[in-house]
Parts: structure tokens; sequence; C-alpha cells
DNA sequence: CACGACATGATACGGGTGTACCAGGGAGGT
DNA sequence: ACCTCCCTGGTACACCCGTATCATGTCGTG
């Protein structure tokens, strides 16, 4: 049979198989058992290469934050080049919104995670990446950019705005997932609101 | 022992008892075995009062969401009378908002019901209430009144505020409760865009 | 006073869970 | 050629789950 198989590619097939239920099903439904007949290999093997659900459940966590963030450096590849502020901010918000199918199955798994983090606030600390904040930063950065170039309300504050922009693109994110509002909708409110603020006064 | 008991004492108190385990361990620890503990009862009793356990789940987020509406109503109340829809608008979004214990406590728990709802869609076709959508026209309605009155710019759109103002809100409250950032961090911020809000232009 | 409906207790059943254990087969190095 | 180690399969264990069953005590009502 297989030897000296290729270690990553199995594990990333496995956490794959995880991420796809966690999708469709819930994280609650992804038992080692599922994950298994997902990847199509059998419970020994998801056994040998993640000892513990835990880190199974971790591994899989941090290939979603790459499959987002690789999602987020594509769109700000897309925003032209050199990107305007409000180019560069749109598209960060854009990228996070549930839109498209792909989009709509990393923040559907994302919620998943979250309130798996809810129960279980440990888990959080053994996975050091605190993305908000920085994302955060990010955006006030180019707010500030933007309300020096003019295109900005001098009165606005950087950060009060960064943060409540997140804040918005969650929870139209959240409406989506919830069925209460498409997503074209909810892009319909989020562009909205960015036009709003990139108004010259 | 007792008899002739009242039923719906009983059942109010094994529902809280649910509830009061979503809060604290997620609704995925609360089994009956668990419920029943909490409630200080017997397990036969639980399911004596509630057939079936997604009975059971449904009757709680019936008693969680009229909680919230009561908390609601109480920060209306409280907002003078007459209210100004300046006032309304500020006691409805505030009264979500995870400030104190008591809406730290239904937010987490909304939280848990909404993972439930993504995994399992038919479980909100049972329990057929739509309280977003109602709370968005009335936020509209508000948001209306204002721009009629002159304290809000004539060129804002009512509903995409109104929506706006919710999906902000409930960003807000994720981050709160994801440790992100305290209570008081999101109220300021949702009071520094209120605060945009109703200048007059 | 007796009977039947209500209320409660203890326990069993089938199934799913994460993890552990035992066995073997094929390639690499010596 | 043999031995060792990486990889894989099957299966067992202990536990928890929701639900069902049997039994019993207690009262309101006839």
């Amino acid at each position: 049979m297989n030897v000296r198989v290729d270690h990553e590619e199995r594990r990333r097939q496995i956490a794959e198989a995880l991420l796809r239920i966690a999708d469709t099903q819930g994280l609650q439904s992804a038992s080692m058992r599922a994950v298994a007949a997902e990847a199509g290999v059998s419970l020994r093997l998801v056994q040998y290469y993640f000892a513990t659900k835990e880190g199974l459940l971790l591994d899989a966590l941090d290939r979603l934050g790459a499959q987002i963030q690789a999602r987020m450096a594509q769109w700000i590849g897309a925003a032209g080049s050199p990107p305007t502020p409000r180019g560069l901010v749109t598209a960060v918000l854009s990228s996070i919104l549930p839109t498209d199918p792909e989009s709509r199955r990393i923040t559907r798994t994302y919620a998943a995670y979250y309130t798996l983090v809810l129960s279980d606030p440990e888990v959080l600390e053994k996975h050091g990446t605190a993305q908000p904040d920085l994302l955060e930063g990010f955006l006030a950065k180019q707010i500030r950019a933007a309300r020096q170039a003019g295109e900005i309300d001098p009165g606005k504050d950087p950060e009060m705005t960064a943060a409540g922009l997140l804040a918005l693109v969650n929870g139209l994110g959240s409406s989506v997932l919830g069925g209460q509002r498409t997503g074209d909708a909810a892009l319909a409110i989020l562009t909205h609101h960015l036009d709003e603020l990139f108004r010259s006064p």
C-alpha cells in the first residue's frame, strides 16, 4: 500500500473534511467517525494523524483562517494598483461578507467555531491569533489616510468608524446566514454605508 | 408528595434551568439529565413535562424571547415620556447590547440558539416569530420620524440606516461575547455612531 | 370508601462518542 | 536476508445521549 505518504497532505485532506462537515452540518456533527467517512479514510487514520480531537479542531481552524486570509488578499489584489484607501476598505469588508458560496462556507464555518469558543473559552487561548484587532487597526489606518486625503469628513474618528464597520459587516453576515436577508441585500447595505462615509462633506 | 402541582410553574422551572445551562456551558451541554440536575428534579420529570427534547428547546426559546422583549420594554419605558425617536432608538439598541450580566446572559444564550438554527434550519420554521424584521421596521419608522423633525440629515435612507444599526449592534455584541472588547467599549461605539446620526447637518 | 387519573421514581435499551489496544504488512537500512 | 519502523485496519472499552417501560404513591371525585 502507501508508504512514506505525505503527512501534511493527509492532514490537510482530513482537516478539510472536518471543515466541510462543520459547514454543512455544524461542528457538533463533526465526529471522528464522520470526518473519517467524509475524508474517505478509516477512523484509525484520523486518530493517527491527529492524536486528539481537539488537535484536529485547532488545526482545521488554522487552515480556515488561512483560507479567509487568502481570500482577503485576493480581493485586495483586485482592488487595483496602487490601491486607494477606499478600495482597500471596500475589499476587506466585502471579502468577509457571505455573498458567494465560498464566502458563505467560510463565514458559516467560522460561526460554528464561534459558539465552540463561547462554550469553551480555553480553546481560544491555545489558538493565539487575534485577527479582528489587527483588521480593525488596518481599517482605521486606511480611514485615517482617506481622511487626510479629504475623502472623508475630518470629524470622523478613525478607530470608532473602523470598529463600527467591522461590527456592521459581522452583523450583516449573521443576518445572511440566518436567512433574514440575501447576500446581495447585505452587500447593498454595506456599500450604502461606505458611500455615506466616503462622500466629501 | 406534590399533587396537582402547577404545570406551568414546573415547565418554567425546567425551561429556565435549560437556559441557565445554555448560557454557562452552551446548548450542546444541555442534555436532559443535565437540565434535570440543574432544575433539581429527576430525569423522569423533565420527560413528563416535555415529551421530547425538541419541545423543551423550543419552549425555552419562547421564554428567552419573552425575556428580551420584557427587557426592551423596560428600556423603552425608561426613555422618558413622551419618548423621542432618538430615545426610542437608543433604548432599543442599548437593550440588546451585552453590557450588564443580565443582557450578557440573554445575548449569549441567543447566540447558542443561533448556531443551533444554522445547523438545523427546520427548527426555525416551527418557531414562527421573526423578531428582527419587526425591529428593523420599528427602527426605520423612528428614524423617519426623526428625519422629518430635522434631527437627522434628510439624505439618510431610513431602511438602510435601521438595518445598519441593527447589524452594528449585533456585531458589537458578538465581539463582546468573544472577549474582544468590553460591554462599555461596545456601548461607546454605539453611542458614537448614534451621535453622528443624530446631529443636524 | 373505593376507584381511576395524575404525578413521580428507578431503570433499561439501542445507539453514538472519543480514545485505546492489538495485529500485520511493506519498505529502508545493514 | 533480516530486522526495524512507518503506516493502516479492526475492534473493544467506558461513557453519555434521548427515549421507553414498569411500578408506585397520592389525591380528587364518584
